[in-house]
DNA sequence: CGTGTACGCCTAGACAAACTAAGGGTTAGA
DNA sequence: TCTAACCCTTAGTTTGTCTAGGCGTACACG
């Protein structure tokens, strides 16, 4: 009903994932640790906007995925990213380069 | 369809009217053109986006808006920032600076 | 005079993304 | 034993933006 996080990853969120991915695979819970660690906490990715989102990205070739375990003996699903996530990552970070500094500039008039 | 354009402004363009009438009164359509003129053309603001965002924003008590004429003699309905409505600018205007830090937080990482 | 173009506004419907709010199973440790 | 951290899953809701039309007016130009 009432809306507390008001969506503000929308758009950014397959972005962040595939950024996290670039060093080495990661399964979900990993991922979001480690964005809410890189952000300070200013950013918190819910599971239920995460998983989807891993799931869309594999679903569209960005991503493999793989059970394994972690280095505390736990079962889970591994994400690594693929060529076309490479590429993808990139083609994001530019877009929102330029559309931050596009939004940047309206605010500075 | 197919999206082209892929909602790039998702979030963003409440904050973007807003600011568009902190120097005063605009109509919707002086709003777009200054959008995409201070962006550069790189925000496009449709017009099926631009209206229902006025409306509700006027719903929510941060414009109000009355018919008047343009310097060039036609009709047409400008929007008044309201005192909430400079709040709201300045909040949103906040959260997206914080936002934007963290994401280029990660992406720096 | 007709007709195109820029000016302006409006709206229904589709759609994708993110969220809420559950549920489940596992391991470790108090 | 029981709690907390770890880990995944998914149904359903909400929201905003977009597409793709529609309407009417003023003015310039041939």
């Amino acid at each position: 009903m009432a809306r507390t996080n008001s969506d503000q990853l929308h758009g950014t969120l397959d972005m962040l994932v595939l950024k996290s991915l670039e060093s080495g695979p990661l399964h979900g819970y990993a991922i979001a640790l480690r964005l809410e660690r890189l952000s300070k906490d200013v950013l918190s990715v819910e599971e239920g906007s995460l998983y989807p989102a891993l799931y869309r990205m594999e679903a569209r070739g960005w991503l493999t995925s793989e059970w394994a375990l972690t280095d505390t003996g736990r079962r889970a699903r591994f994400y690594r990213l693929t060529r076309a996530g490479r590429a993808q990552l990139a083609a994001e970070t530019r877009s929102w380069t330029r559309l931050t500094a596009a939004v940047q500039g309206v605010l500075n008039a």
